[in-house]
DNA sequence: GGCGTTGCTGAAGATCGGCTGAAGAGCAGG
DNA sequence: CCTGCTCTTCAGCCGATCTTCAGCAACGCC
C-alpha cells in the first residue's frame, strides 16, 4: 500500500511517515501543494493524505487538479475544524474521505485501510487482452485458455502492466508499485522478473505481449501481442 | 457484518459509514445506482442500505436487478416521505425493509441488526463447487456425497472461502472474518486450520480445492479442485 | 561498421513463506 | 475432577522464490 502524505507541518508529516510505515504502508511525503501534486501525478499511489492548508496550492486545488487530470487515487483530506474550511467542500472537490484535526492515529489507519479497500474494489477485476486474461481478484493468468502459474512478483508486475495496458511503464514505477522501491532498488531485478514472465506467458505461445520500450521500461500490448 | 450503503448524498453516506463502522459493521459505500449495483453483485454483503433517489439508476431498479440476478442479500430501502415514492412499492421490488427519511440512526442500526438476523436465519445459502458442497445454513460440508465433520473454525474458514469462490483471499481477510482479527493476530493460526481443513476435505479424496496463493493467502477452486 | 549504452538471461546462494507435528491452554460435558 | 475436543503457539523443515552477478546480445548513434 503506497501512501503519499502531503502536510506542511514537518513534525506531523514525519510522525505520520513513521507511524504509517510501522503499520506496513509505504510512505512518501511532500510539504507543499505543488510538490505534492507533482508527486501524486508521477507515482502510482493508492492513497493520498492531503492537508488543506498548504503553501503554494491549497488542498482543495491539489485535489481538484488531481481529479481533473483523471487520477482515481484515493484521497483523504485533513481538515482543521476551525470552521473556515468545510468538509463538504472537500468531498465536492473529489476527496473520498476526510478527517478533522486533531485526529487519532488509529482512526487514520482504519480510514486508510477502508479507503484502500474501496479503491481496490473500484478497480476492474479482470483485464482481457486478446487471448491473455489477467484476473486480479483470483490472482490468476490464462493465455489461450491455458492457466499459467506465476510467482507473486511475476503476477504483480503483470497486474501492474495490465492496469496500464498499452501504456509504457517505467521500471522505476514498477519498482515502486511492486517492491515499495527504495531509491537504491535495482532496475535489473525488474528485468530478471520480466524475463521470467515472458518465458511463461509469451515464449511458449510464440507471442510478445510484454514489449520493451527502450530507455523507458515496458508496455503490455493491448491486444495481447 | 458487511454492509453496503448506496446513497448519493455524500455527507449522509459518510456519516452512515462512520457511524456504522463504529457500531462494528464493515461498511462500503457507493454514490450512484450503477456503481451500487456493481458493488452489490461483486461482493458478498450481508445487507445493502439503498437510497431510492439515486443518479443513474434509482433504488427500485437497483433492487429489482439485484433480485433478478438471484441475489438474496438483505435490502433496506431509504425512502424520502414526500409521497412521491411509495414504501409498498419498495417491498414489491424485493426490499426486505424500509425506513423513511429523516430517520434516527439508532433505529437504522436496530433495523439492520434485525434484518441481518432474519437474513442469517433464512440463509438457504449453499455453495456447490464440483462435488464439494458447503451449506452455510446447516453448517455442514459434503465431499462426493460423503458428509465431512468440521470444527467451527474450519467451517468458518471454508465458508468464507466459499463465499468468494475462485477469488484469492488474504490471510488478513480471513482473520478479520473468522476471528475479528486484531492487528496482532497471527496468520500462522490460519495456516494451521487450513492445514487441518485440507486433511479433511482434500487429502482423503485426492483433490485440492483449497489452493495456496503464495504471498497472498488462499483460493477455493470454483470447480472443487 | 564501431562503440557506448541498455537490456537479457543463466546460475548460485540467500531468503522467504508456508506446512506441519507437538505441546499446552481453555472449555464443556460427564 | 476427569476426559476429550478444539484452538493457539512454537519451532523446525522444506521448497519456492528472489536477488545478485557477470557475461552476452541488441540497439542506436556517430
Amino acid at each position: 500500500m503506497r501512501v503519499l502524505v502531503v502536510e506542511d507541518e514537518r513534525r506531523l508529516a514525519l510522525a505520520l511517515q513513521h507511524g504509517l510505515t510501522a503499520e506496513g504502508f509505504t510512505v512518501d511525503t511532500a510539504h507543499d501543494g505543488p510538490s505534492g501534486l507533482a508527486k501524486a501525478m508521477d507515482h502510482a499511489y493508492d492513497v493520498v493524505v492531503l492537508d488543506i492548508m498548504l503553501p503554494g496550492l491549497n488542498g482543495y486545488r491539489v485535489c481538484s487538479r488531481l481529479r481533473a487530470s483523471g487520477s482515481d487515487v484515493g484521497i483523504l483530506m485533513l481538515t482543521a475544524k476551525d470552521g473556515e474550511w468545510d468538509e463538504a467542500e472537500a468531498l465536492d472537490t473529489g476527496a473520498d474521505d476526510y478527517l478533522s484535526k486533531p485526529f487519532s492515529f488509529v482512526v487514520l489507519v482504519a480510514r486508510l485501510r477502508a479507503l484502500a479497500r474501496r479503491i481496490g474494489s473500484r478497480a476492474p477485476r479482470r483485464t482481457v487482452l486478446g487471448d491473455l486474461v489477467v484476473d486480479s481478484a483470483a490472482r490468476t493468468c490464462t493465455r489461450a485458455g491455458t492457466g499459467v502459474a506465476l510467482t507473486p512478483r511475476e503476477f504483480a508486475i503483470l497486474d501492474h502492466l495490465a492496469r496500464r495496458a498499452g501504456e509504457a511503464v517505467s521500471k522505476r514505477e514498477i519498482l515502486d508499485a511492486v517492491w515499495d522501491g527504495g531509491p537504491d532498488s535495482d532496475p535489473n531485478t525488474v528485468e530478471v522478473h520480466v524475463s521470467a514472465l515472458r518465458r511463461k506467458i509469451d515464449t511458449p505461445f510464440g507471442r510478445a505481449a510484454v514489449q520493451t520500450v527502450r530507455g523507458t521500461g515496458y508496455r503490455l500490448a493491448a491486444d495481447g501481442g
